[in-house]
DNA sequence: GTCTACGGTCTCCAATATAGACCAGGTCTC
DNA sequence: GAGACCTGGTCTATATTGGAGACCGTAGAC
């Protein structure tokens, strides 16, 4: 699986580009600018929901506060949409309960939980490789800034 | 800033979050504000940069006209920014030819293989699971708008 | 009475995304 | 020779989005 990208008839892609065409049998094709499925991953692709997926996976169930302050520097408004985004998409549940003052939990879903078992490691790998990728941008910006100077 | 959490250890309310091993040492935590790996997650995590890496794993090197017309409907300000940014940070390599009419290529490097055999899954999931995600949102619009409606 | 905690919502303003025009500069057509 | 066209961008104007912070309603602590 390291060095597969020579795979036959990869979907929407290559010169098997046709959208809506593409080798998934339900013309599911994520680089399609109108599938369904486009949809749906430009939703789930954003920092926050990753993070709240990956917060949740690690710590389990958690209340609005405790996810705020888990994932630093996320606002209240990007909080509620992006858990409200999870929760209509049916990755996690929400939970309140009518106390006082109020609690509300969220927790995954299974459909929610199987997208953050593919996030998590997406996590750890940035975490890994941050080194790497930030030596690369100070290169990076040297040359250009010498490129600039010259 | 102007909220100041003032938490008694970190931002993990959670004592087993998942960077403790090996990324602690660093003290790379994507949860946490102000660490640099959260920088790079941030920039990863979009759309448009998840597709680039997932269709130059899928198809190889690739021009940036290629490029566009296999992501659909980027725009080519948002193309051109995100490939500067995985070039930056070391995970594709630009290469121009110098021919008329210019040539550009972009090609993973091993850093960006590596990540794009974490999101092509990401991709894959999305595609497959893209039906129970619509029919949940069915059902919690549905739900939503009764709930309204009364 | 005032303050805090909770889980939001609302408003305002800055930052960002998108669409579309424009550019260099070489080729091709007429 | 004039003009259209190709590529890989950049620039601009407008639409969308993100963040900071105020507000809400209940209840308990001070």
């Amino acid at each position: 699986m390291t060095t597969e990208e020579a795979a036959p008839a990869r979907a929407g892609q290559c010169e098997d580009r046709p959208t809506g065409g593409g080798a998934a049998e339900q013309g599911y094709d994520v680089f399609a600018q109108v599938c369904p499925s486009r949809a749906v991953f430009a939703e789930l692709a954003d920092k926050w929901s990753l993070l709240i997926l990956m917060s949740l996976a690690a710590c389990g169930p958690q209340r609005f506060s405790e996810l705020q302050r888990g994932i630093g520097g996320v606002s209240r408004k990007m909080l509620t949409q992006s858990l409200r985004n999870l929760e209509r998409s049916g990755l996690l549940l929400r939970t309140v309960y009518p106390e006082t003052p109020p609690r509300v939990v969220y927790d995954l879903l299974p459909l929610g939980r199987e997208l953050a078992e593919l996030v998590t490691p997406l996590g750890r790998w940035t975490e890994h490789r941050a080194d790497r990728m930030l030596a690369a941008r100070g290169e990076f910006d040297a040359a250009h800034a010498a490129h600039a100077g010259e």
